[in-house]
DNA sequence: TTCCACATGTCGCCAGTCTACATGTAGGCT
DNA sequence: AGCCTACATGTAGACTGGCGACATGTGGAA
């Protein structure tokens, strides 16, 4: 799967499984495909921008850490962060229902 | 509402709309809105582009009537059209669960 | 010493959506 | 007559952001 369809929708993702612990990139990665059953497979190149994008209008803030030798840089939600998954999770929910909508075969109408 | 996070689910719409009968873009366009409950508000920039881009694949085909002295290009679906809106339909249910599984808020883990 | 998993990052491409503009008819209202 | 709105189609160019490919480096196992 994973067309780029996902546009518009990565900030969602990453702010959601930010939520309950801080975690890395590359550690991000990992959940995404997870939770997603594998379907989701987000490349380095789409994820480490969104997140520098994401720190800079202020919804996450990083760290740096070393563990095991390895450089890590740790992302945990802002306050600010917390309320924009809130805020696009209402979206998403919109989102979905009007594509819904839209896309759910209706039977032939017949008179 | 209607950010661009519409990218890549167009096709779907398209189709879905002109899945029981042909319609000319101006009634695609209020089609969409209609069935969306007021959502969806896909400018003409998108969606005539867009019906064009779809011809060309071979999921539509066009043709020309006057109804009241108003020209209308009229499209409809084919069969490969068809059979790329049960992919979108699916190709849907696959990107939402993924989304949706990421995005649902699951309770912070209690030991 | 070779290879893979771990880990972060950038650059440039590109598809597709949107804004704004251009064009024209029909019909109602004043 | 003149104006405005709804109907109807279309294009050009800007913008956006996800993605592929590349670059770099560590630790540990074979």
């Amino acid at each position: 799967m994973n067309t780029d369809a996902l546009r518009g929708h990565m900030d969602a993702l990453l702010l959601s499984v930010l939520e309950h612990e801080p975690l890395h990139g590359y550690a991000i990665i990992e959940a995404l495909q997870q939770r997603s059953g594998g379907a989701l497979s987000v490349p380095t190149g789409t994820v480490y921008p969104a997140l520098r994008r994401l720190e800079r209008v202020g919804h996450l803030t990083s760290a740096w850490a070393t563990v095991g030798g390895r450089k890590r840089r740790t992302y945990r939600l802002t306050a600010s962060g917390r309320a924009a998954l809130a805020g696009e999770r209402s979206a998403w929910q919109e989102f979905t229902s009007a594509i819904g909508a839209v896309l759910s075969p209706r039977p032939q109408h017949d008179a």
